[in-house]
DNA sequence: CATGAATGAGACTTCATTCAT
DNA sequence: AATGAATGAAGTCTCATTCAT
C-alpha cells in the first residue's frame, strides 16, 4: 500500500460516518430501506461490509441516524434565515419559502421526505423524531409569519393551519416526485425550482386577494 | 376449517382476486412492497400461502395488479363527472377537485399513491403505465379547464402547469400523509375533507384575484 | 357434452390406467421422476389432476406401476422366442438379440431403462423387482446359450458372464442414449438398428474366432 | 464450532470449491439432481447452506460445474496418455481403453455419466459441451486408431462408429451401473476391472479375427 | 367418476449480522 | 481499524395431495 493509499485512508477515517450517511441516503431513496442491501451502502460508500457495522451497529440504527442526520441542521438554518428577513409577512414568507426550498430541492437532502413518507409506517420512533423535530418547527414558524400577516390585515382571515398546507405541502411534494416518477422518466412538465417560486406567489395572492366581486361596482 | 366456509367455496372463488388485492393494497401500503410477506396477504384475504399463486403468479405481478386495479376505474369516472359540471372554469374546477378528492381520500385507494411514489423506481414498469393512464389524463383534464378559464378573463395568465400542480399536488399529499405520519400518530392539525375545500378555495382565489394595491385608496 | 363425447369418454375409462402409464413414461423418462409434476402425467394423458390419484395413490406407486409394466410382457415375450428358434448358438443369438433388441429400441418401452437407472437408488424395492424380473431372467436366457456354444466347440472358452455382458451392455446403453443426449442433439454418428447388429455380429465374431496368427502360413 | 475447525477457515478457503464439487457430484449422482437437496450438499462439504451459494450462484451451476470439472481433465489426460502407447492397432487400444476405463471405474468420476445421462435434457446446454468436451474427442482417439488397424490390414474393413461403440459403450455402461443398481445390491456378477480387459479383449478378436469357416476343411 | 380449488410442507435462495484474521 | 468468509433465519415460490362439488 502506497504511502499516498495510507495519507488517503487517515484522511477518509473521520469522513466515514459522513460517507456512510450519504450512501445509505442515496440508496434507501432510491430502493426502499427494506429493499436496500447494508453491502451496497458499505460497497457504494467504498468500505467494506464489516467496516459499516463498525459504525452503525444495525441496518435499522443507521436509517434512524440518516433521517436524523439531514434534517437536524437544515431546520435550524432556515429558522435563523427566517429571523432575518424584513419587511411584510408576504415579503418574508416568499423569502423564506423560496429560498430554503429552492436550495433543499436541488440537494440530496430531498430524499428525506420521500424516507421518512415510505418507512415511517415500519419505524414509528421516526414519527415522533421527524414531526418534533421537522414539522412542528416548521409549521410554527410559518404559521407564524402567516398568522402575523392575518393581524396586520395583509392577509385575509383564512384558516390558518390550512393555508400553510396549501404553501409547503406542494413544496414536499415535488421533492417527493423528484425521487420517485421524477427519476424514472425525464422530468416530463415539472421544472422544481421555477414551480417553487410561482406556487408560492399563486398561494400569496390567494392569501391577499380582495376577492373582487365579479361585475365591481363603480364608485359612486 | 368450518362448514360454513366450505360452503362458501365456490361463491367466493370469484371474489378472490378483489379479496388478495385489497389485502395487498393495504399491506403494501402499510409495510412497502418489499417488506410485506406474501403468506400476510394471503392471510388478510382469508386464503393459504399457495391459494396466492393460484391467481398471480409472483409478489411483484400482485403489486402491478394492485396498481392498475385502484386506478384505472376513477380516472375514467372522474373525467366523465367532469364533463356534467355547468358554469363557470372557477366553479367546475371546484366541484371536479373538491368531489373527487374527497372521496378518494376517504377510501383505501388513496394509498395506491403511496404505493406508486415508493415502488416506482424498482418497478419501472409502473411509471409507463401510471404516468400515461393517471397523470397525463389527470393533468390534461384540469389544465384544459385552467386555460378556458384564463381565455375568458376568468383567471389571470398564470402558468398554468404551475397552476395546476398547485391545485393537485397538496391533494396527492394529504392522501400520501393520511397513509404515512397520518396513520401513526393521531392526525395531529390535518383534517383532510376540510383542507381539500379550504385549499382549492385558496388558489381559486389566487388564480381569480384582482392583485389589489397593499393600501387601497378610498373612494373619493 | 355431445353423445359421442360421452361414448367416447365410457370407451376411454378402460384405457385411463395404459394411458396414464404412457404419459407417465414419456414425462419420467424424458424429464426424471423428480422433476416431473404429477399434473403433467394427468395432462398428457388428458385427464385432470384428481383423476390420477384415482388410479394411483401416489406419484412413487405410479413411478413402480410404469417400470413393472413395461417389464412384465417384453421379458416373457423374449423367452418364448428364444426357444423357437432353430440352428447353432451363433444363429440363435443373433436372432434373438436383433430382432428383440431392435424391436424394444423402437419402442417407448425403450425408455425403462433410463428410468430404472436413473431411479433405483431413490426406490430400492425397484432394485429387486428389476432384478429378479429382467436382468436375471434374460441373463440366464442369453448365458445359456453362450454357455452351450461353447460345450458345442462353437465359441472359445470365454468366461461367460463378462461374454454375455459385452453382448448385452452396449444394446441397453444406446436405449439410454436414444433418450438422453440422442434426444437432445440430432442423433450424431449413432443408427440404432444398424448398430445393434454390427454389435452382435462383431461379438460373435469374437467369440466364434480361431484367432489368426497375423501372418498366417499357407498350407504346406 | 470448534478452534480446530476455525483454525483451517483460512486454509479451507481455496479447498471449498473443490469440495463443493465432490459433495454434489456423489449426491447428484445418488439421489439425481432434482432430488438433492442444496442443503444435504452443503452439509455432505462441512459447510452452511449460505456457503454454498457463495461459491455457486445457484443448484443449476454447481450441476454444471460438477458435469464440467470431472470431465476436463480426463479427456485431456487420455489423450495424452494415448499418444505414448507404441505398438500394433491392437495393442495401443488394449493399452489405452483399459488403463484408463479401469482408473476411471474406480474413481467416484465415473458417476460423471450417470449424471449426464439422466439430466442431459432437463439442461440442453449439457449436451453440447458434453458432445464437444468428451464425446467428440474421446470417439476421435479411439475411432482413428480402429481405422489405423483396418488401414494396416491388421483389422477387418468393419464399419468404424459401430466397432467404436461396441468397444466403448459397455465400458460406459459398467459405469452407469455402478452407480445405479450396482449400488444398491451387492455387486451381483460383474466385476468392473476385470470385466473390462475381457470386453476389450473379445471385441479385439472379433476385429482381428480371419473368420473361420464353420466346417474347416483339414489341410491335405 | 371426474374435477380443480385449496392447502401447507418443503425447496431454493437472500442477506443481516458476526468474528477470526 | 478493516476485511470478507461464514452463518442461518426468513422469504418466495412449488407441487403432491385432498376433498367438496
Amino acid at each position: 500500500m502506497s504511502p499516498a493509499d495510507l495519507l488517503h485512508r487517515r484522511r477518509r477515517k473521520e469522513a466515514r460516518p459522513q460517507e456512510l450517511l450519504d450512501a445509505a441516503l442515496e440508496l434507501f431513496v432510491e430502493k426502499g430501506f427494506a429493499a436496500t442491501r447494508a453491502e451496497q451502502v458499505a460497497a457504494r460508500a467504498g468500505v467494506s461490509k464489516g467496516t459499516l457495522y463498525l459504525y452503525y451497529p444495525s441496518k435499522e440504527e443507521l436509517l434512524k441516524a440518516v433521517i436524523g442526520h439531514y434534517l437536524s441542521d437544515r431546520i435550524a438554518e432556515g429558522a435563523a434565515r427566517a429571523a432575518q428577513f424584513p419587511g411584510s409577512a408576504g415579503e418574508l414568507l416568499r423569502g423564506m419559502l423560496i429560498d430554503w426550498w429552492t436550495q433543499l430541492y436541488d440537494s440530496p437532502a430531498s430524499g428525506v421526505f420521500k424516507l421518512v413518507i415510505t418507512e415511517v409506517r415500519n419505524f414509528p420512533e421516526i414519527a415522533d423524531f421527524y414531526a418534533a423535530q421537522v414539522i412542528e418547527p416548521a409549521h410554527r414558524l410559518v404559521s407564524g409569519v402567516v398568522r402575523q400577516g392575518i393581524a396586520r390585515g395583509e392577509f385575509r382571515a383564512v384558516d390558518v393551519d390550512s393555508a400553510v398546507h396549501s404553501l409547503v405541502l406542494p413544496l414536499v411534494m415535488i421533492c417527493l416526485h423528484r425521487h420517485s416518477l421524477g427519476a424514472c422518466r425525464g422530468d416530463w412538465h415539472l421544472d422544481g425550482s421555477a414551480f417553487i417560486a410561482r406556487h408560492v406567489n399563486l398561494v400569496l395572492d390567494g392569501l391577499t386577494a380582495q376577492v373582487a366581486a365579479p361585475n365591481p361596482l363603480p364608485c359612486p
